[in-house]
Parts: C-alpha cells; structure tokens; sequence
DNA sequence: ATGGCCATGTAAGATGTTACATGATTTA
DNA sequence: TAAATCATGTAACATCTTACATGGCCAT
C-alpha cells in the first residue's frame, strides 16, 4: 500500500465499517453531533475525501437510497476493511502514542511573558472554561454507561479522564500562584 | 485586527517574545529539540511563515548575525506583543478548551470492528508505547524540576499528568476486557 | 408556500508537509 | 579534507477551511 490513511480518512472508514453502508451526508452528520468538535466536517472536507477513498478502491458506491433525493450509500471494500484495521492498529503509531497537542500547553510555555496578575486571570478563565466542559461531558459519559458499555462510553470516558487531568493540571498553577479557585 | 493567530504562528511569536530576536533557524531548532514533535518544524512551514509575521508588521528584521552566514535576527514589534497578547488569552478560546483531540481515541472509537483478541494485542501495544513515552517525559519533567520551576517545567508537568490519564483510561479498558497488564 | 432539513457538490484560499537546492562555518 | 551543523529559501503537493450553489422532501 503506497498511502498511509490520514486521522479523518480512518475515522472515516470506521464509521462506514461499524455503521454499515452510509451516505456522506451522514457522516458529516456524524461528527457534526459528536461532541468533540475537533473538525469542522465540512462539505468541502467530506466529499472530496469520499472520492479519494473510492479512487483507492477502500469504498464503494453500493446503492441510491431511492427517496428522490439521491443519497449515495458507500460500503467498505474487502480492501478497505483491511485498510481500516492496519490503521486501528497494533502496531500504534508514534503520533498515536506521543503527547496530544493542547493549546493550553501552548499558552503556558509563553508565561512568562505575562505578569502576575494576567496568569491568574489566564488560569481562572482556563479553570471555569475547563469546569464547566467537564460537567457537559461527564453527564453525556454517565449517559452512555446508563446506556450499556459501548464504545462510545469508552471514548467519552477517556474523554473525561483527560479534562480531569487539565483541570488538576491548571488547580496546581494555580495554588503554585496563589490564585483562589472558588 | 484582521486574521487571528494560529497555534503554530502564536507559539512563534511566543518563542521570539520570551528568548528575543533569534533567526528562523533558531525557531526550527526550538521545536525539533522540543519533546513534543507535533510540528515538523520544517524549513517549508517557518520561513513563509515569518515572511507573513513580517507583512502584518509582527515581527521586524532587527539585524544580521554578522558572521558570514548572514542569519537573520527578527524581534517582536509593538504590534507583535500585543497580538501575542490576546493569544495567550483570557479569554481562552473554545478550542484551546475543549478535550484535545486523541488518535488513541478516535480508534477506540471503532473498537467494534475488533475481534476480542486484536483489542487485547491494541491495548497491550498501546500501554506498553505510552507507559514508555510516559518514563522518558517524567525524566525530563524532573530534570526541568531541578533547573527550577520554569515554564518550561510546567509545560512537561501538563504532558505528564496528560500521559498518566492516558494510561489510566487505557489500563481502564485492558481491566475491562481482562487483559493482563504485568 | 415557506422555512428547515436532506443531500450533493465546487471554488478559492490558508496552512501545513516532504524534498530539494545552495552556500558558509565549524569540528573531527 | 570530509562531514556535520548553521542558515536561508523554493517547489510541488496534500489536506483542510469557509463560503457558495443547487435541488428535493417534509412539516407548519
């Protein structure tokens, strides 16, 4: 195989794999309602993408859905299941297992360009920004448990678990400043 | 002001605001010497780059290095401080709230197409790649630690905490599934 | 019959990637 | 003197973004 998949174009497959044969439409649907929100998942991303995944031959067009409006569901090919699980992995790739990239991160490495006082505003507002994702997420994660154990609880869990680990991580610098955090 | 930030554009901003005028050279070498390697930092992504900074009055050519190899010494306008400013924030913006994204888990998220066994071998590759990823941060977190409490020590504090959820979400899941962890 | 959702796409542009090209200086 | 590092840049390409364009179905 000459092209390895990118993260869009493995999530992607996965969706049209575990959800069976699914429009395009669809699957922008899909991340539009996801609550991650990491891409837009634009008609200008999608299509084009549907394309590029065709010409490879890891989907193919398996029929109209016949309403009128001419939704074109796509399936998995033998070729694209294989894909698909190359890039589930073992082996994880070292993209995979590095440190994701957190904007936070970014901005407290520049500290020090900000004096006393704008660090403790920074954090405040970082901290309630945090909090306050973490409730939208931990109700829809107790959702998903009450709902059996799908894997969809495990990603919401493991997205709890990292905005956990934020918010500690911003309470830390902010006891190491001196700031109050209600 | 017209266009915002990006991420990579604010971190070198950053970077010329807290170590002062350096050449773009010296920026590559900042984030490939970086533990963090999310940007290639590549000649193709810093030059064009600072030649945008410079158009928007960012960043101004301060002087030459002046030892034959003609290095390019840019520092931060007025204009620039008060962008990089706002970047740092508050108020933060959504994205730099919200949960990072994660290839981990956006391959959790199709699990289902795992037999019992390939999400074992997933978990257990998984583990053993980010418990060693985490062994080498943790040196280096401490070793920031003794040079005294930098930015830079908070920074890798932020991957640690980061990497340990992490584990603890993937070591959650191998519990789950029965999966020995040693 | 109007507005909202389903459904497909294109166009222009920003930003990043890899790979290449060039030359000076330092170090082994 | 050869190789590594310092230092600047360009070219071709991939992928994603926003904004636009088009049309059919369905509920109020």
């Amino acid at each position: 195989m000459k092209h390895e998949l990118t993260e869009l174009e493995g999530c992607v497959l996965g969706m049209i794999g575990t959800t069976g044969p699914c429009t395009p439409y669809a699957i922008r649907r899909g991340f539009r309602e996801s609550p991650s929100q990491y891409w837009s998942a634009s008609a200008g991303a999608i299509y084009p993408l549907i394309v590029r995944l065709q010409r490879r031959r890891l989907i193919r067009l398996k029929r109209k859905t016949g309403d009128g409006r001419e939704g074109k569901l796509y399936a998995l090919t033998p070729a694209g299941e294989s894909a698909l699980r190359r890039w589930l992995g073992p082996p994880c790739p070292a993209t995979a297992i590095g440190v994701p990239p957190d904007p936070l991160r970014n901005r407290v490495a520049f500290f020090a360009m900000l004096k006393s006082a704008e660090r403790a505003a920074f954090l405040k507002d970082a901290i309630d920004g945090v909090a306050r994702h973490l409730e939208e997420v931990q109700s829809y994660t107790q959702c998903q448990e009450r709902q059996g154990q799908s894997d969809e609880y495990l990603v919401s869990l493991g997205a709890k678990l990292m905005l956990e680990a934020r918010l500690a991580w911003l309470r830390e610098m902010a006891h190491r400043l001196g700031v109050r955090t209600d």
